[in-house]
DNA sequence: TTTTATTTGGTTGTATACAATTTAATTGTT
DNA sequence: AACAATTAAATTGTATACAACCAAATAAAA
């Protein structure tokens, strides 16, 4: 009755990363339709949230941020303006680098975004209690790697 | 006292998709250098985890397990062909369908790949408890979208 | 049994991601 | 000050993702 139940590690629901991943994906898939009619994506839409935040921010600052390196946030950033939502400025204080900051437009598109956050939300399916259980272990894993970064 | 405190919806810190995000690319990015050497990457991996189990699948059935369709799975289909670790047949009851199966180079990667998972485990700094609730919670979501596909 | 609708996998175009390299600016050392 | 090491962005090359579309095969309806 129990020599056929050893533990596979290598079947599929016994990863970790794997709901990670699928769920990374169908969240972003779900941002897609919503922020279309703003001309941004997922990604753009994190690197507008962070300047509402902040005001403005290097490119490095940002790549701390978000996870990302130059190669990616480099194009991003370059769409962003094109779309008028930022502009970039050389920072003087240290000319290697530069710094990313909020246009009116850009400014204005935030009040635009704010029945988003709870949009989202509500297609995810899951008890308030485990949503705030799942939030904290979420942030304490990600605060572990921003501090090692 | 409390009239600054008002919840912001749009700060990045109650998001609760970017840490989602954020998690899924860097455990992705902890899976690169462990599966470099075996010439494959995080997606093929998974491909393979799937062949393992069940031999043979669609490339319509193996799209609804990753969550991926046809324009992810074709060229990793490809590559995954090209280094030799699957065919590709049509299935003879619908002309249409095309079964992907492991080759005996195929079968063999998979003993290489028996201490992956707990390499990675031990690389994300939860406690068990954290780890157990937290696959429930997650498997649960996907489960759910499973169920709607 | 035609005709129509649906399904499957492939293709195309756009947008990330990321490793590795490059360039220019800044810091550290001697 | 002069030179080496480091740092910030950008660039290049590879690999996903995904929406929109296409062609061929199959299923459904008339």
């Amino acid at each position: 009755m129990e020599a056929n139940t050893k533990f596979e590690p290598l079947l599929l629901e016994h990863q970790l990363c794997f709901p990670f991943y699928v769920i990374s994906k169908e969240i972003i898939r779900l941002y897609t339709p919503i922020l279309e009619p703003l001309g941004i994506t997922y990604t753009q839409y994190i690197v507008m949230m962070i300047l509402w935040e902040y005001g403005e921010m290097s490119v490095k600052e940002l790549g701390k941020r978000m996870f990302l390196d130059s190669g990616t946030l480099t194009p991003v950033i370059r769409k962003l303006e094109s779309k008028g939502y930022i502009t970039k400025k050389v920072n003087l204080d240290d000319e290697r680098s530069k710094l990313v900051h909020l246009t009116k437009r850009g400014k204005d598109l935030k009040p635009k975004c704010s029945r988003i956050p709870e949009e989202i939300f509500s297609r995810i399916d899951i008890s308030p209690k485990e949503m705030i259980s799942l939030q904290k272990t979420l942030f304490s894993i990600v605060e572990k790697w921003y501090e090692n970064q």
